[in-house]
DNA sequence: TTTCGTTGTTCTTGTGTTAGTATAACGCCA
DNA sequence: TGGCGTTATACTAACACAAGAACAACGAAA
């Protein structure tokens, strides 16, 4: 028997930045594409479009920047506002779990 | 801007119990009766059947004691396993939301 | 000017989840 | 025995969500 454990942010219920949005950012940063970030993780191109840009919407700023043409066919690059948010948002949700694990196993250590 | 957080337990990877099962027992507990819970949440019957029992099968005993027939019709209530369950749950989860929410704070607070 | 692989956008299609319905069994009481 | 409000279970309809297709625009290079 083992914990998971979700965070998200939200803006009056709204859900804003999460688990699935970091982790596309991620993948974005590394590949310098949405469209080669969603292929390998086996997500729609229009649905990875759609969270980024919900994401932007609900937080009122742009989270990439994105070039269109050229050889290679253009690109998409994360704003310097996304990488500080991933940053946080890994940080804190690595800790919050390692907290979260430990409380854990207080509280049911005898199931 | 907040944050939001979810707890629940699993078994190799398959949901075992979490927030919604854990309303759902108190609920039952407070009502008497599976059905007044349910329509109380505005959830089917068949819902709320299902994930009492889908929590059972996973967690391998008996959550609720059903009783039907008579002049109330019967109705269903807790095991000891499942209030001791509830209870190191509620508390865990409360715990932990607030730790993780001063965490946040700590990591968001000039965002 | 053509080719290429992106972004951006809309629409249709398929799939999985949930609600809702139907039906039987139960047991107390009038 | 008949009525009632439960539990228990199966089946169907409706809805939400994601995939995927389709198509235009873009811009560098051949």
């Amino acid at each position: 028997m083992k914990l998971e454990s979700r965070f998200w942010m939200t803006v009056d219920g709204k859900k804003v930045f999460g688990k699935g949005p970091c982790i596309l950012l991620k993948n974005i940063d590394r590949l310098g594409s949405l469209n080669k970030a969603a292929r390998e993780m086996n997500m729609s191109y229009s649905k990875a479009w759609s969270i980024i840009h919900g994401a932007e919407r609900a937080l009122g700023y742009a989270l990439v920047e994105t070039k269109s043409g050229g050889l290679d066919g253009g690109g998409s690059f994360l704003t310097v506002e996304a990488k500080r948010l991933v940053r946080a948002y890994e940080e804190f949700s690595k800790e919050a779990e390692e907290l979260v694990n430990k409380l854990y196993e207080d509280y049911f250590k005898d199931f």
